[in-house]
DNA sequence: TAAAAAGTGTTATAATATAACATATCAAAT
DNA sequence: ATTTGATATGTTATATTATAACACTTTTTA
């Protein structure tokens, strides 16, 4: 299965809508608060959700902030790779589409005998606004 | 201060010697398990000692595996960007030793109005050993 | 040698995430 | 339509990772 127009269950679109919607990361337990009033009690119901979105790749996971991003992009279906920009002064984060990371990746890797399969990257700085 | 060549406490030391002993990352409390014949009691001696030593750069921290990893590299003293192959056969970790990394993120960045600090790049694969 | 900065030891607790188990729902193929 | 297998749910409990707060000590530096 696995496509990406898989029709999501509702806990799975509770928690899809609210990421959505705030277009910034939320954390596990902000989401859990937040979806009390749509039947989420329990934080194995919002980590439950988060792995089913990530696998099909409507979220993304930012590791070094424990916290969770809908994907930008339309359609996306692939949980493989992730490449954020984190502002260091408002924390906005957007992602960074840029089709040759993984080629550039793998070139690097493979100087270090090193077979890519897939990569996180977080990038911090200054974000647009933030340097008016 | 934060010269490279700082004088280590104790906890420090413990802790910095067993992660250069081990050569693979190691997470906080199996830190904490391992030092308490050096007189380590409890998680926050380990949490102190590890942000020190992150800090000077004679540590890094995996954020995708909570834990945390001897720098490969003599006298290094930043603490800014990583960059690891992680292996997903084996976990075994080693830092890809990339000059020209943040130029080419810095180059990325821009495209995308946002101004390159510093970055975390975790390479998932399978190391040479591995691919026999 | 006093003041400032950094580190320590300790207890408690916050924040993040998973285990286990019984039950329910849904899709596919007889 | 009904079994079947996969997936999701609800719930309680617990594991894992990390920090707060406070009193005290050591080291550095002016």
């Amino acid at each position: 299965m696995a496509l990406s127009a898989e029709k999501l269950t509702n806990n799975q679109q509770t928690v899809l809508d609210l990421l959505e919607k705030s277009k910034e990361p939320l954390k596990a337990y902000a989401i859990l608060y937040d979806t009390q009033k749509k039947g989420i009690k329990a934080p194995l119901q919002v980590y439950r959700a988060l792995d089913k979105l990530i696998e099909i790749g409507k979220v993304h996971k930012i590791e070094s902030r424990n916290s969770y991003i809908a994907c930008e992009h339309k359609n996306c279906n692939s949980s493989t790779s992730t490449s954020f920009l984190i502002c260091e002064t408002c924390d906005h984060v957007s992602e960074l589409t840029q089709k040759n990371l993984p080629s550039y990746f793998a070139k690097q890797s493979e100087q270090a005998d090193f077979k890519y399969a897939k990569h996180n990257l977080e990038i911090y700085g200054v974000c647009k606004d933030c340097t008016k």
